[in-house]
DNA sequence: AACTATTTATAAAT
DNA sequence: TATTTATAAATAGTT
């Protein structure tokens, strides 16, 4: 009602629900007054914040109590400890089934989705132990040939230059008894990447 | 607030009141609506009207009471209803939440742990293209270096022999020309496994 | 119940 | 959180 129309809907940005709930509380606290007054009706009002807690008006004076109605705002005091309680449970709940189910469709979809950086920081940690299983199936045994691989490098580089050697002193005995075999070097080594 | 500004007391002429109730009646309940629409809270609101008749307004639920200290028992109905959507809601969350835990889990852990042949299925079809896009990445660099590998002992084993070749003719070579050089053979073959 | 001149409530800015 | 202000909404008196 004022500086633009807005949706009939949950105001999503906290700041502006909480602001707007506290001009609209008493808002509505005034006319209920106002109506009482006007037209010398009753009027009861209650109203829970998203928060839990609780403003109420009774045009009536103050709401007198009884033994029974004194357990009954007991009961509820005790129930509204416990809503408190289920309600930040349920936000715990939703959050940490946004994260799964953003989760598992990063996962499973292949894409990163439009996650934000904390929950990607989860799956992060998430996706460091399902790589880690995955390696230890699957990559191991590339791993292992990869090292056996490079043993037989290693054996053959070995041997190569074990040959070579014999070549040369080969060469040079041929040179001390005949003179005429020429004497050459072969390349043993191979490029690395 | 029209027309003329009222004064705050009880309206004496009985139609203009009856008037005036009808209207703000209306208005208090669509005030109370929209807080609670738009500011998420919940709202109870009660109205005798001068002659007895009761409109009640809850924004969870019905509320049925009538005598003069129904607004703690609205408050602990509000609570009520609260609890028991908020306690309905906590077990629909946790169930979703244990579905989703038992996907990631089993695909995090490697194991089947206790899912159903449904759910095991759905993420068999997903784990494929996932494992696809593993190998993708992953798995082509390591093919790569295998490949690399294989080549580089393919090209040292063709170098074994022609060095073993060389030795053999240098072999001959002597034992040609001077006879007094042991003839050895060295190996130049690995084991596979 | 519908209309409309005015008051009141309030969304956004400060 | 409180105040201001432009605008939307409510409504008092009228028809």
């Amino acid at each position: 009602m004022a500086r633009g129309k807005i949706q009939m809907k949950r105001i999503e940005n906290p700041v502006h629900r909480q602001v707007t709930f506290c001009k609209r509380r008493s808002g509505l606290l005034k006319k209920a007054k106002e109506l009482s007054v006007l037209c010398d009706a009753e009027v009861g009002v209650i109203i829970f914040s998203p928060h839990g807690k609780l403003y109420e008006l009774a045009t009536r004076g103050t709401i007198r109590f009884s033994n029974e109605q004194i357990m009954i705002k007991v009961a509820g005091s005790l129930l509204e400890h416990i809503f408190q309680d289920a309600k930040k449970e349920i936000g715990i709940l939703k959050q940490e089934i946004e994260v799964l189910r953003k989760g598992l469709g990063y996962v499973l979809g292949g894409g990163s989705g439009n996650m934000t950086l904390d929950e990607l920081d989860v799956l992060e940690k998430h996706l460091e132990l399902w790589i880690y299983h995955i390696r230890s199936t699957k990559m191991d045994i590339m791993f292992q040939e990869i090292q056996l691989l490079r043993n037989n490098e290693g054996i053959l580089q070995a041997e190569n230059q074990y040959l070579q050697e014999k070549i040369d002193e080969k060469n040079a005995e041929v040179l001390m008894t005949t003179n005429n075999i020429n004497c050459v070097n072969y390349p043993t080594h191979i490029h690395h990447f």
